[in-house]
DNA sequence: TTGACTACCATAATAACCCATGATATCCCA
DNA sequence: TGGGATATCATGGGTTATTATGGTAGTCAA
């Protein structure tokens, strides 16, 4: 599992060290790393290879010719499986670099089964929406405990 | 279950004793400790990486751009996995340090299935509230026998 | 040869690891 | 039940490993 936030710096040639504690997650699942466009943000995401054939196991399941379909053999083609240099490092892909409008700064925000690779001032926006959800709506703990319940249930 | 509560130091090098009783209780069930920012209150929660994983499924069940899933995200991205020296210690990242505004005493305050780490201000702020409510409101009889039914529910 | 890319080395800061100690708690047997 | 022996706890400090990052030499293709 991904988790924590980091502010890497990216060099010149574009490389950036990924989070260690994200490597070691890799490592102990055996995994590739997969960089891809997020669907959602204007963000890189992150994840395992694992998790990158469900996506594509998905694109099975849907029709053919569907839009989701489509959506997601788009997200394919912008994906790219990373190397990592001896000090943990990799390149990042110039269409993702523009794609996420990074400079010289980028911030990994670890989310669970991926992370995000976001420029400084979208972090902070991501941030202070997410500050202001949780001061006006308070924690979604209702949620958590309905979904705690439908989960138990379920496994009847 | 985390109970009790205990008063330890924070070293120059951010380390602090985690209790002997929350270490026996996170070793026997086999489980990581992760530490994270309340979305309640202004100090750290601490729990299992089970209890975390749960939240991260809840995630993937919820539609990405709620404001639900924005807050569970960065909950995430707020959560530290937590490595213990053998002396029982952790360093707590800078991060939740500012957060609770820990300097150098931490209050561990185990209320269950999660603890809390608190300033021993904050701390007595909560203790005084709490004491202030007990007196006006009474022992909170309904709010115990709401648990009790979730606990129950959960059990099946 | 030039330019782009890749695989290694270098380093300062930080975290992990190890051993030590005093204080408290637990045990055990007379 | 008393009280000394033993284990465990919270804490201190020093040594080694790891991390993030900068740099350089080698490789390949035009």
């Amino acid at each position: 599992m991904f988790l924590s936030t980091s502010h890497n710096k990216i060099d010149l040639k574009f490389r950036v060290s990924i989070p260690a504690s994200y490597r070691l997650n890799l490592e102990k699942e055996g995994e590739q790393l997969i960089l891809f466009k997020s669907l959602q943000f204007k963000c890189i995401e992150g994840t395992t290879s694992y998790r990158m054939q469900r996506y594509i196991d998905a694109i099975d399941e849907l029709d053919a010719l569907s839009d989701e379909a489509f959506v997601l053999r788009m997200m394919m083609a912008d994906s790219f499986e990373m190397k990592f240099d001896s000090g943990g490092r990799v390149i990042i892909p110039e269409t993702l670099i523009d794609f996420a409008q990074l400079t010289d700064k980028a911030v990994f925000m670890g989310v669970g089964e991926s992370f995000y690779i976001w420029s400084p001032s979208e972090y902070k926006n991501q941030y202070n929406h997410s500050q202001k959800v949780l001061k006006e709506k308070g924690p979604p703990k209702l949620i958590l405990s309905k979904k705690k319940i439908l989960k138990d249930i379920d496994n009847d």
